[in-house]
DNA sequence: TAATGTTAATGAAACGATTCATGATGTGAA
DNA sequence: TTCACATCATGAATCGTTTCATTAACATTA
């Protein structure tokens, strides 16, 4: 028994084809009598309306795509899960692709989602991401950058305001007395970390000291590499300030080997909030990006775009918080004799 | 300048619509020089498909849809990431919908995957969820339950072996010489928790020991909360079992804030393994569902059924690894003397 | 009564692909 | 030369909706 289509229930309501859709869709000049008749066919028929007809025909899918380099991070996760949520709100689908870190994949896929028809999408590049998505897409694709936006976007973007944020992070162990920060951050190819190096700088910068670069790779194993160099030098810092979440385990997992413990021997502090961070001891402190409001605004920019109204190429900036918790405190007697060990 | 469509390429080609579509298809029997001329028109105006109308036409999306409650859990995150690689290996692309834990969005979750005419879904139910699922979604409709199976499943399911995992864990802490172990569970209402509360009892029945079974609500604060009370009690349990990741996190708050350190003065092991477990100090004792093996196992069998092969109801069993790390030791003396605090 | 206007149902033309029966072309055998 | 038989391009039908120009029915006015 295949599934019914708006003909049969056409004819088991006795009314044309045309009328079944206006019913379906609301429309208000039909007669109750007919519209009656038709609900109950539908019943008695259990017909269920055919998207993909509607779609074909009406030109919009009401899909949406979420193309992201990986959903296993935490903050991506977070994002998703508030973003088809509202999506699920105003009655759209969502469909999920990750591209990893590969442009021609996300490339790929970016090609995949346009030919499936959705309506638009939200975008976390990877690598010149953004750049290849034009031609990829076409001209006329409703797009919203999310979180690693760069400089010549021609999309509208959502963003943290990292450079502040950053800068506040700094300006916060600056002010329990730590002098010796070191940043450790994976390469800066993206804007959310040049722009999270630059308020890190900023900050030194202000107080009138030479900033500590630490660029690692991408994931915690290269980030425990690092900091585990790094604290062997010569005059190690006395605080880090990781700049996303997985940069901040690897930096716990060196100083777990290190047998150092914070805040007595070193200070941490991490870009990115996630519930484990509470869970080890002491908790670590961080700062939190604002990821339901980036996903809101990020839903209103695409479904400004998607209804096709003053495509303003706005460039939304949102607010992060520094929350303190037990793994920053001011510089201990030790850390000042410089005899870490 | 909108879309163009296979016919504005059967015109730059000189050729019928149809043999557009076959070189499209990648069908043999076109001459060779046409289907360079089809290929170079579609290049010169930068066609690209609709997939929309392919669908409608063909009857088949290429479009699966994953259902599940929620996505911020990890186990739950790392499933679908795989299942998403899967299905773009295979050149599907993947609907993404939360149920939360309520059954009524989840049907109606249901049957917007229907209308939207996905090839078949992969879903982890909330509460009754797959009984609901057949009437929302029609007979002929391919799916696949993963995780939370039940009893009398009428879909194909993919699971845990959660009793043979859950008793291998208690065997283990009895094994070390623990006795008195609670298992912290959820309310069974799920046949993944059923099973470990299965599996956890007939291995402390097998030793000739009382089973405590602690039963708290599904958040980790709820565990929190329920295992405070118990460590409070008379004769506290030597050994903690949790039943999943969150409830894990939960004992672990309840551990800290109480001051007991593990493993000495408690041991903790938790179902469901994920990366903080191994920044937490002492690292945490798990067991690692083979998420990779229940992603494979989910997505052949529902390529299976979309290709309408022989529907066998399979129920597949995948075996989970017991993950020692530091929370769990042998029995402590100040334990053994029942003198905790 | 005829002319006009209003309301609401209808039928057919899209939407953009796939698919299949048909027809055109060319080759080889009789 | 003619017939049979491949080979391969073509055009039309189809998928299930939406939409819009028509029409039918009825009411209103002159």
């Amino acid at each position: 028994m295949t599934r019914k289509t708006i003909k049969h229930v056409a004819e088991e309501a006795n009314v044309s084809i045309g009328t079944v859709s206006k019913v379906l869709n609301g429309d208000p000049t039909v007669n109750a009598r007919l519209r009656e008749q038709v609900h109950a066919a539908c019943d008695e028929l259990g017909y269920r309306p055919n998207q993909v007809a509607a779609s074909l025909r009406r030109q919009s899918s009401q899909i949406v795509g979420i193309l992201l380099p990986d959903i296993m991070n935490t903050f991506y996760a977070e994002l998703v899960a508030h973003l088809e949520d509202l999506a699920a709100e105003s009655s759209y689908s969502v469909i999920i692709t990750t591209g990893g870190e590969n442009p021609g994949k996300m490339e790929a896929r970016a090609r995949s989602l346009v030919e499936r028809g959705v309506d638009g999408a939200i975008v976390i590049p990877s690598l010149n991401g953004s750049e290849l998505l034009s031609p990829a897409i076409g001209n006329r694709f409703p797009i919203v950058v999310v979180d690693r936006i760069s400089a010549n976007d021609s999309f509208p973007t959502v963003a943290t305001e990292n450079v502040s944020a950053a800068r506040a992070g700094t300006e916060y162990l600056l002010s329990i007395g730590h002098r010796k920060i070191a940043m450790v951050s994976n390469s800066p190819k993206f804007y959310n970390t040049i722009e999270r190096i630059e308020g890190y700088k900023s900050g030194m910068i202000s107080a009138g000291i030479e900033p500590t670069i630490l660029i690692v790779g991408r994931t915690a194993a290269d980030a425990e590499q690092g900091v585990t160099e790094l604290l062997a030098s010569e005059d190690p810092p006395t605080a880090l300030f990781t700049a996303n979440s997985d940069l901040t385990k690897g930096a716990v997992k060196s100083l777990r080997k290190r047998g150092l413990h914070m805040p007595d021997d070193i200070s941490l502090l991490g870009f990115d909030d996630c519930d484990w961070l509470s869970l080890v001891e002491p908790q670590i402190s961080s700062i939190r990006q604002p990821i339901y409001q980036i996903a809101q605004a990020a839903w209103d920019q695409l479904l400004l775009g998607i209804q096709g109204n003053a495509v303003t190429l706005s460039k939304t900036r949102l607010d992060a918080d520094l929350i303190v918790r037990g793994s920053t405190s001011p510089v201990g007697l030790s850390q000042v004799n410089g005899a870490i060990s």
